[in-house]
DNA sequence: GATGCCATGATTGTCGACACTTGGTTCGAT
DNA sequence: ATCGAACCAAGTGTCGACAATCATGGCATC
């Protein structure tokens, strides 16, 4: 399991900044940094074994993907994870990932579309077997999304999906631990836009990672609902 | 003409490196700073009377909004405005925009829609005499999109928008005087969406507003496809 | 007893200086 | 003459210290 893609949590950076940035990212998300906790610079310098500058960078870092909160003169926080947020995010993902099903069913190489369909086989045999761990399933969740958006070439719908939003989306997964009931369902959804990309159906894509992304949202809102 | 969507120009900051930033990315927009120009830190600095260290902050937060890339141990340059980055521009706005209508078809006041109404009622009065110009066309068009991301009520959404996708589209716009011999054409297919805000039609505003940005996506193209 | 003001402490914003990497230039060797 | 390596300059990354700002606690006053 050392090729998903969380890979981009540790890439050796040449700067101190952007190798605090992804430490700090990885506590944050994983929750060893609770959020909503207030950060101190020179609490989390000295913790890192760094001076205040580079890890001043490392914060904006953060800033701009939308994982802490900084006021001026007041310092900076980690984000509280609201109910709304999230759900505002999958209205998002929703419109992004759509277009860009859209566009990989017009421009994904066919060997791309071919390593899709053997993930998916992948997947399929993990939900089969009845030993499968929840976490497995939702990384390569993440995984299938993270190709699709891959196959659309769009640098910028890329970067927006990969750097801010999947991660966020993690962060949430890491909080509460949310245990989907829905990956049988969800595996289905993702072959089927699996086999209408492959048929160069953008129209079709599109409309079915829609449909997707709406009911994996739909079925947050009653889990909210119920729990209160 | 001060009540624009480009007042959050100059907002005022409390912290220097806020109003550096807001005073550098206007004249990379404006095209002060000249695209694909290599940004020197030491300089910039000197030049608005200010030390490194808030100048590294600004440059930081310019390159979170795409204006300007940076490489470890090479500095930054003004990112170079490429036509295949415009045309994915306006792939991400469809999408995006298209959910705002939507959304704001949904959830939007009855009185931002009547606003909306009379914006478009000035627009068609500035079209109608001859003699508008195409600056305030075009900050126009700019004016409707931002009120209906706004109307969406998505922080998220907006926050991608509105500070960076726009300023990129001014930017643009700046560079090439890309003089819109669309405006009645664009002015009609936003009255067109209004309407179907005003009645709604969460379907038919997403359909109408994605519509209207491909034409534009697609005079852009026509355009560039001529001047080679 | 409650409220407003002031002092104190801590934290953030800013600055100037130093170390390291990068790119170009120059000198030397083949 | 050309290729290679070492030198040099410019610029970025990093650090520690100073100044400005905000939160907390105590005190005086109403």
């Amino acid at each position: 399991m050392a090729s998903t893609t969380a890979e981009l949590l540790d890439e050796e950076a040449s700067t101190i900044a952007d190798r605090i940035f992804g430490q700090v990212r990885q506590a944050i998300v994983e929750g060893e940094i609770p959020a909503g906790s207030k950060i101190s610079e020179p609490a989390l310098a000295a913790r890192y074994g760094i001076s205040r500058g580079p890890l001043r960078e490392a914060m904006r870092r953060l800033e701009s993907t939308n994982l802490v909160e900084r006021r001026p003169n007041l310092g900076a926080r980690v984000i509280t994870l609201s109910n709304d947020e999230l759900l505002e995010i999958y209205v998002i993902r929703e419109a992004l990932e759509g277009m860009a099903a859209r566009i990989a069913a017009e421009r994904m190489p066919d060997a791309a579309i071919a390593d899709l369909k053997n993930l998916l086989e992948r997947h399929r045999r993990e939900v089969a077997r009845a030993d499968w761990q929840t976490y497995f399933q939702q990384e390569g969740d993440l995984d299938f999304h993270f190709r699709i958006v891959q196959g659309s070439g769009n640098r910028r719908l890329i970067d927006i999906l990969c750097n801010d939003l999947y991660h966020l989306a993690r962060m949430y997964r890491c909080q509460f631990g949310m245990k989907s009931d829905r990956a049988a369902d969800a595996l289905k959804e993702h072959e089927l836009v699996a086999d209408a990309i492959a048929e160069r159906d953008g129209e079709l894509a599109e409309w079915l990672m829609r449909r997707h992304i709406r009911a994996s949202r739909r079925a947050i809102e009653r889990r909210l609902a119920v729990e209160g």
